[in-house]
DNA sequence: ATAATTTTTTAGATAAGACTAAAATTATTT
DNA sequence: AAATAATTTTAGTCTTATCTAAAAAATTAT
């Protein structure tokens, strides 16, 4: 069993090795969790310590197959959690979350088995990011960032990739949801915007936005 | 917000209290937490100081009037979790209690509310205990030992007073459950012991049973 | 009413996890 | 290749919640 703390590092450690591969420096980890590059020394040497990942003074770290198995299950159980609170307590997906992110360290093998089965095994949370299985096997989602999207071409939204609170209202401000298609109408080369077609109706995003939505097409 | 430390100790103090009333003493707490009478020393130190409950040196303590109020949202907490995890997610009685016992931590008062919602508003837990609501009301509910029912009379069995694993098993081994029909057969008064009809089949029950069995008659 | 016992509190120590400040190492410039 | 900058580590401190051992107070027994 590891703490509260111990989860949270290797969690976000797993998030930065999905993006950056092996090597995660104690600056990104520290900036990640809002802590200190000290405070950070001192848990990758415990975790290190406790074969979850492997550490070599001032080369960053790499998970373990045993500390990615764990990562796994802690993403698994909060995305669980999350489909949970949308599904069937009228959470929307800007609200999810922050109490996910205390649900997913509820130490019971059976509640989280038994939520997937009550929730009938879902393959996806509400943010279109993939829930690991039992086994930590997960289906890679085939999908491409909105801003790569040519002019005059469809896709559906399948994702985000930046999930606060603040951009998911946007979102849904401007009816952008999963499952939604949505054309490229023109594409703005100074600025990298996009005039867009949501329910045949025009809108405008930024550069910004469009590098957050994730598409299929 | 409160710690988990101090939510346990609230909470413990909370049963106390309903079962001995006010001015609960250090060893007492101590016990109930497996801990020691120093560190609930220091705790209720600091519980005093956050005006959660009234602390005289050598006179035990009594919640105040917001103590309470925390502790009642606690217990609401861990017994709608309790319901959850036999209603939805095929937890049996002796189940629920450790895992009751984390999820009752978690803060966010839109899932508590949205639970109750999505539970149906129950007002009793699995083991027959009062459910309170958001406000912290719920009602008494009107028991008896069994150990004090008399001869040839019958209760219903509402709830129990111990919720071990142990005991809960050995109700279950013997058809014991809530909402079941009890007849008094006899009474041994040597050593107390009670010979029952349960469903039409009589079996024998120690006096440590029945006192731990509650019903309405 | 005094002695013995039990309970409670105080004092000081420990472990986890965070912090600051300074030292060591690595990376980047010029 | 040396100087500067950035990153990482170390050393020492702090807080929370625990503990043990000893002192103080309250309770019980003689």
């Amino acid at each position: 069993m590891f703490s509260l703390s111990e989860e949270n590092y290797l969690k976000s450690i797993y998030h930065l090795e999905a993006i950056h591969g092996k090597g995660i420096s104690t600056n990104s980890i520290a900036k990640k969790l809002h802590t200190k590059a000290s405070s950070v020394t001192d848990m990758i040497k415990k975790l290190a310590e406790k074969e979850l990942l492997v550490y070599k003074k001032y080369q960053g770290v790499s998970l373990t197959k045993f500390g990615r198995k764990e990562a796994t299950n802690i993403v698994r159980k909060h995305r669980l959690w999350e489909v949970f609170l949308v599904d069937k307590l009228n959470f929307s997906w800007d609200e999810v979350h922050d109490v996910a992110e205390q649900l997913e360290h509820i130490k019971s093998p059976k509640l989280i088995d038994e939520l997937d089965v009550f929730l009938g095994f879902p393959k996806t949370d509400p943010h279109g990011d993939p829930i690991p299985d039992k086994d930590g096997n997960f289906q890679k989602i085939e999908k491409k960032l909105l801003s790569t999207l040519e002019e005059n071409k469809i896709g559906i939204c399948v994702g985000v990739n930046d999930s606060s609170s603040d951009f998911l209202k946007y979102l849904d401000k401007n009816n952008i949801s999963l499952g939604q298609k949505i054309k490229v109408l023109s594409k703005e080369s100074f600025d990298g915007s996009l005039t867009i077609l949501i329910n045949s109706k025009a809108i405008t995003i930024s550069k910004k936005i469009s590098n957050n939505i994730y598409i299929q097409s």
